[in-house]
DNA sequence: CTTTTTAGTTAGTTAGGTTAATTAACTAAT
DNA sequence: ATTAGTTAATTAACCTAACTAACTAAAAAG
């Protein structure tokens, strides 16, 4: 039989597909895919980054960096400046990009309180601090 | 700011990427990527399953599952028998996949124990409770 | 017996990752 | 001022894993 250790990871990995098509199907609406949508958060916070700031972040390369804002540039999502130091490039949110973001974000927030009705706040959060152990032990 | 609600997804996000990536590290060395190796591990559950059941499982379409369950017959991992329904198959691990399947599962251990290290029990079997919660409500 | 459904495959596409190589700009040490 | 080395971003070529659409063969329903 699992382990405690490996019957965490195995219901981690056992939510994430179902997650992932809830995703989808909301921010269809907005032809925004998942790891675009990521993107956008990600600024909506930051407010601006260079792309090897988001690809750090995100940790992916920096390639795949470019072409996800390739595309939220073309439908008008992002706006790209140049930096002080000339190689660098600031990304941010248009306008639009910001309200898009605020509208999806309303929209999950319900998904989301559906997913964890009925949860204790107190095991909510002790849920949300195992998580980031996690995530802290994965980083060194 | 964000709800707990919304930060508990957002930290179920974070994590995902490093683990990813810590998970085809280890599988590397077995040629695997993770979703083949997420197939075997399913079959060495469930001993015999259909392609459409797998793919009803993992949430995925059926040719996605066609294409990694040739990758793992030509690997040597499965083997496939013809059902009693002609138009059936049915896929079990071989002896070498079996076997290889027990070898990763016995390192990906030592990972989970690293990751959540520190974390004490009651916490982890409260978090293994949230996400099996969250899994069922997003089948319906 | 015909029709409809189901299981699996094939073909073609797409998104999002990877590495390797390139250009441009910056930094530091002659 | 020149040179050497580094960093930021891009492009190109490739891979994996997903998708849809269209197909064959078998089973189930009428």
């Amino acid at each position: 039989m699992l382990t405690l250790h490996q019957e965490f990871f195995s219901q981690y990995a056992k939510v994430y597909r179902p997650l992932l098509n809830k995703l989808n199907a909301e921010l269809e609406q907005y032809s925004l895919s998942n790891s675009q949508w990521t993107i956008m958060k990600l600024l909506k916070i930051e407010q601006v980054m260079t792309p090897a700031e988001i690809a750090h972040r995100q940790q992916v390369e920096k390639p795949s960096i470019t072409k996800i804002l390739q595309r939220l540039n073309e439908m008008g999502f992002i706006e790209v400046t140049p930096g002080e130091d000339k190689r660098e490039k600031w990304i941010r949110l248009t306008d639009s990009g910001e309200a898009v973001c605020i509208e999806i974000m309303e929209r999950l927030k319900l998904l989301y309180e559906n997913l964890l009705e009925g949860i204790k706040e107190a095991d909510l959060e002790n849920a949300i601090n195992l998580l980031m152990h996690v995530h802290e032990n994965l980083s060194k």
